[in-house]
DNA sequence: CACCATATGGAGGCAGGCTCCGTTTGACAA
DNA sequence: TTGTCAAACGGAGCCTGCCTCCATATGGTG
């Protein structure tokens, strides 16, 4: 069906993805797009053609990320100490959201957009999430009228504040993820 | 020393901080000020003039209520309670962080710029909800180890995470701010 | 090696930020 | 009333960034 890539095109497309890693690392996911272009040495129309629009570039640039964090919390899910679990696996989602400056905010408002070509990797992750999430509030672990809605905007919240606060400085984050779990927990 | 400001600089002067109300409540505060400068029938040059960056604006904009904040700060900090005194004035600080989109992007900004317009009348509603949150902390019913820029941080993201997802319905906020409030309790 | 689907690249249109400077005007003194 | 000029005005113009469109180039295949 799809026949191979040409490999003029292949060769670009991997250009492309590969600076943008750099570039996003560098300047965050807001980073310009035309400044992209110019450092993989390609048209501004090239990168329109392989990446019809920002967050499809994002999206292939943090694909395995995701892939990773459901995977994980599919891991976490069979442990004991659910509240603990989840309290890992938030660390781990709001650890990653800091990696590019402007992530969370593009995360979040992902989780509103059918259309958005991160859709479909960020819900899988998410879904992953919720297990998490009602394993801990079937445990009696978790304040039970808290949805999944609520706990990835509390951690996109969290992820954001971090980021515009305190930088690449990740001293501070534990304990900003710290007293949300304990917000979360049920009292004894 | 400084001259009364000229009747028609004052007149354009009033003008564009009437538009900007409108105009920040419609669009939030990043709105565009060529839009601002059309819509208050004043030339792009007078606006910069009057309100040389758009802190100086937004600032200008939100002043008044900024001093609300602290005096209601003021006025909690004599009352019994200190946790309730300080949840409820987080509540304050967070609904009206929500009035005009984009607000807790600029306010958490401003913490870290001293040379912002807004960082002065930012910073005195600060130093207000920090007493409240020293005394909460000296009566041992919030944990000691989360400081006034941690508070300040936690509870930007919140609004702000809200804003993003919740847009602006006001149903959802009060349980976002509660698993925070009790996430910064002491444990009995 | 000829053909053409596939891919390229950048010109050009649009929007918004901000500056600079020639023109206008309000205030005040004569 | 009128003359003067600091103060204020306004928008042309330059910049950056987004995105589309299409004339041109090229790699793969028969």
């Amino acid at each position: 069906m799809t026949r191979p890539m040409r490999a003029d095109a292949r060769r670009n497309y991997e250009r492309l993805l590969a600076e943008a890693r750099l570039l996003f690392a560098e300047h965050g996911v807001d980073a310009s797009l035309e400044d992209l272009a110019r450092r993989a040495g390609v048209g501004i129309g090239t990168l329109y053609r392989h990446f019809p629009t920002r967050d499809a570039l994002v999206e292939a640039v943090v694909r395995d990320r995701f892939d990773k964090l459901a995977a994980r919390a599919r891991a976490l899910r069979d442990g004991p100490a659910a509240r603990d679990a989840l309290a890992t696996w938030l660390r781990l989602l709001i650890e990653g959201a800091g990696t590019f400056r402007g992530m969370s905010a593009t995360l979040l408002n992902t989780l509103a957009d059918e259309n958005s070509e991160l859709y479909a990797s960020c819900h899988a992750m998410r879904a992953a999430g919720a297990e998490l999430l009602t394993r801990a509030q079937a445990a009696g672990e978790v304040r039970p009228d808290v949805d999944t809605d609520e706990l990835f905007t509390l951690a996109h919240g969290i992820a954001w504040a971090h980021e515009q606060r305190y930088g690449d400085d990740p001293e501070r984050l534990p304990k900003l993820v710290d007293v949300v779990v304990l917000g979360l927990a049920t009292r004894p």
